[in-house]
DNA sequence: CTTATGTCAGTGAAACTGATATTG
DNA sequence: CCAATATCAGTTACACTGACATAA
């Protein structure tokens, strides 16, 4: 038998789960005064790091079909947060960036974002959240490429 | 100046976000077979760790409204998964069991999830699981009561 | 011929808010 | 009157699959 301490694999599902859904709620409430869902902050999130990319690329990024990250940079574009090239690149693709008024809007989503991230690891050293990234990342890219 | 190797709080929070989207990816695809969504593979283990409670202590658990857990139980019923207790308790509840078929639909899912997760964590040797856990719920709890 | 992008169309699961009835 | 459960109704954001045209 295993250690009865030792977390047992459903566990940590839900836990991750857990974790999650209520950040995101807290990230939702956190983002709802400026107007923008937690998959559109990720998605301008995204862009800021990697300005220019392609919807395709972005959708990569955010682990959802290009169609449905379509649609997400549909309601971007119509609240004028994002634009896209007028020429095609090589594919047909079409560069994707931010309006200098999306920058202005991220740039304070990001200190709402901190603000809900600071008090979820507020227990935690840097030890523990440095732990805590290392240990996410190995997670992510052992189900990505395992 | 901080490190620059320490994490962002933004970047934790994205982090968490994309291990979520990828392991509920990989449980999606596991649990599929078994005509069961994450969701209410979700549902069925609450309901297993502790049989009879109420649709509204089911949706606390879930962070979801009673609404949405309300749709989730219906979809279940109709599946054959769970029970309604015929009679009404102290506040109009009505508990909610599993039945023996979702009791053994739940055991091969936890076989599948388990699979699964082990895959995620297959990089981590027994402390960093424990770590994890440990830090996961240390971050769900400061969001909750913090 | 193959591959990748972009796009149109349809669909669906799962969340939300609001309102109402019942019960302790 | 208040609080909690349950339930009905409507809505919505966001994901999916499938199909097609286009370009390298």
């Amino acid at each position: 038998m295993n250690d009865a301490r030792s977390t047992s694999p459903e566990q940590l599902g839900v836990l991750l789960k857990d974790a999650q859904s209520v950040l995101h709620q807290r990230m939702d409430e956190a983002l709802r005064p400026l107007d923008l869902s937690v998959s559109q902050y990720a998605c301008l999130h995204h862009l800021h790091q990697a300005p220019g990319i392609t919807a395709s690329e972005l959708a990569r990024r955010a682990f959802v079909t290009r169609q449905a990250m379509s649609v997400l940079l549909k309601g971007l574009q119509r609240q004028g947060l994002v634009a896209r090239a007028d020429e095609q690149g090589p594919r047909r693709e079409r560069a994707m960036t931010l309006t200098s008024e999306a920058e202005e809007i991220l740039h304070q989503a990001g200190a709402a974002v901190s603000e809900v991230v600071g008090l979820m690891t507020a227990p935690l050293d840097q030890a523990d959240r440095d732990d805590l990234a290392r240990l996410l990342l190995a997670c992510r890219d052992s189900l990505l490429h395992g």
